[in-house]
DNA sequence: CTTTTTGCAAATGATTTGCATTAAC
DNA sequence: GTTAATGCAAATCATTTGCAAAAAG
């Protein structure tokens, strides 16, 4: 895990801040795969290896990369989602069962930028949602009545 | 007024809903003009009309209004903007002051929805937000050290 | 009159803050 | 040793829920 801890760590000591074992762990829970994740969902797996790590300092540090350009906040309506891709993307999100998932459209993003630029806006990212059902829940929909049986944010991705 | 009301009261009719003063308020103070507004701040519109409402009642009439296709929820973050411009549109939106608007990038949505579609998902809206420095704030930034003066949503359109 | 909608109070969920303690440097 | 970071408890903010009273059809 050496390869992504030493981009954080040459960052940190940048800007003369410390580099403390949560840092690292949250850090690599996020850098491991492309994944959109909630504060929460961060805790439970940096507590497995250090337990006793709170939400505020996962809160604090999430910030923090966010600053470092490490990762990228998506909000999506409900908790906020981490994503270590930090190139600008887009996003499904399914009305039915909350699941996001990485859209590649990037002539979109850029498009957007662009003109936001245009218009005097100096942009440093950009983030597509796109809304509706998943294939999956598009499917179930087929002729059932059921009532959203809404799940909480998940995370999935596909290019 | 009697021209959005209309609609929304053919609407309501059709599903067998009631019209009440609330709803009618409430979505007038969003179809007035194109704009990006809080719960809270359409709370504070309608109760110049009507002492009383209530803050839930503006939660459930908003959802209402969002499943008519009356209005659009955008997410940037904090709390939930609500958008009377219901075609797929894109918006700006100010790391400093918070402050959203609309951005004209018609073919970019266009394009998401197409990608999104073509991967199996089924698309209703799709947003797009361009984050950054508004023009006025990249203004100020020249130079000046000063704390980030976050405001709250606000809402300011251009087209 | 019947059923939906409202308002109120309280609950919930996400995120932030204050402060004493702990760990980096 | 200093100072920044952490953990805990409590605060705050946005939004939702439960239930009795008011209003629409």
């Amino acid at each position: 895990m050496a390869a992504t801890d030493q981009i954080l760590i040459d960052k940190l000591r940048e800007r003369g801040l410390r580099v403390t074992s949560q840092r690292l762990l949250i850090h690599r829970a996020l850098a491991a795969k492309p994944q959109h994740v909630t504060a929460e969902q961060v805790l439970t797996r940096v507590r497995d290896a250090l337990p006793g790590t709170s939400l505020p300092t996962v809160y604090a540090t999430l910030e923090l990369l966010a600053q470092l350009g490490l990762v990228h906040r998506v909000a999506t309506g409900g908790a906020v989602l981490f994503d270590s891709r930090v190139a600008p993307h887009s996003h499904t999100a399914c009305r039915h069962c909350g699941r996001v998932t990485d859209l590649d459209s990037r002539p979109v993003t850029r498009d957007a930028l662009r003109t936001a630029r245009a218009a005097g806006f100096r942009p440093d990212d950009a983030q597509l949602v796109v809304w509706g059902l998943c294939p999956d829940c598009a499917a179930d929909q087929t002729g059932t009545t059921e009532s959203p049986s809404r799940t909480r944010p998940g995370s999935t991705t596909s290019p």
